[in-house]
DNA sequence: AGATGTCCCTGGAAGC
DNA sequence: TGCTTCCAGGGACATC
């Protein structure tokens, strides 16, 4: 599932080449999570300015309002100047000057949204909410404990949440706290400094691993049994529920948090 | 207002 | 073998 350093690599991939490119036309599948909010006829002419990224969502910012996409969990996005014809997953095409942009996505979580600017309501909607970038230097360890010190939820569930931090999905939740040896179930305010601290260092270093890794696919894991998704040779507990800690050799558990996984070490992640 | 539960959707795996 | 059921995921939204 594309996760923050996925979608990074995506925009990475084509923002520089849509960059200056002129809309020609927009193709719709079948619906995604919420409608485009505009006509698609109305983008036509508008040019396409930059890509940038903010969370998971990508923003292509046109000279007029701004597309935002989501690639939900089974996204992905493809651009080149000549695709093959469409088939039934793909959503989503954005017909330019410099080639196409086409949204593919099996199970519709994704989205694709006109806003006029980033201050129209659905852009508040849907970006106002979001928590700092982990990989910028806005994302301060200090300020990081301050903000899970007002949180009595879990630390598992607050980091999924999205508003302190965000990009921070659950493969990586539960990794990052097994780095810092954190228990998942531990209250957020609960969390002292100094292990907030180590917490806060593991975010940026499982995010920013997997984004020098990036070029690999990063798989759904039930459905990745004997593939070669980076993830599955580094997962030190996601998706390792029974077998060996690769640190101590304590079987790994799983447990339900929120309806999501969570992983953990119970020798190394005692509190 | 913060925390928790629900729902969206499909394909693959597991169970019968 | 073929059917049904369950589960994965992000995040907006409803409810407590």
């Amino acid at each position: 599932m594309p996760e923050l350093p996925e979608v990074e690599v995506t925009r990475r991939g084509f923002a520089d080449r849509l960059a200056g490119a002129r809309v020609l036309g927009v193709e719709l599948g079948k619906p995604l999570r919420w409608p485009l909010g505009v006509d698609p006829r109305s983008l036509v002419d508008r040019a396409v300015k930059v890509v940038t990224r903010r969370g998971k969502y990508l923003l292509i910012h046109l000279d007029e309002g701004l597309l935002l996409l989501h690639l939900g969990m089974s996204g992905s996005l493809q651009f080149a100047e000549r695709l093959p014809p469409r088939d039934v997953h793909d959503h989503f095409e954005l017909d330019t000057t410099r080639g196409r942009l086409r949204l593919h996505d099996p199970r519709r979580f994704g989205a694709v949204v006109y806003a006029d600017t980033l201050d129209a309501p659905v852009a508040r909607k849907l970006l106002g909410g979001l928590g700092v970038e982990p990989l910028e230097a806005g994302f301060d360890p200090h300020r990081f404990h301050a903000a899970l010190q007002q949180r009595r939820a879990s630390i598992k569930q607050v980091l999924l949440a999205g508003d302190i931090v965000v990009g921070v999905g659950n493969i990586y939740a539960s990794e990052a706290l097994f780095m810092a040896g954190i228990r998942p179930t531990l209250r957020a305010d609960r969390v002292s400094r100094p292990r907030a601290l180590r917490l806060h260092a593991a975010i940026v270093q499982v995010l920013q691993k997997a984004l020098a890794l990036g070029g690999s696919t990063l798989r759904d894991f039930s459905s990745a049994q004997g593939e070669s998704g980076y993830f599955q040779l580094d997962a030190m507990v996601y998706g390792r529920e029974g077998q060996p800690c690769r640190v101590c050799g304590s079987p790994i558990k799983g447990i339900r948090q929120g309806q999501r996984s969570t992983f953990y070490c119970p020798q190394c992640q005692k509190r």
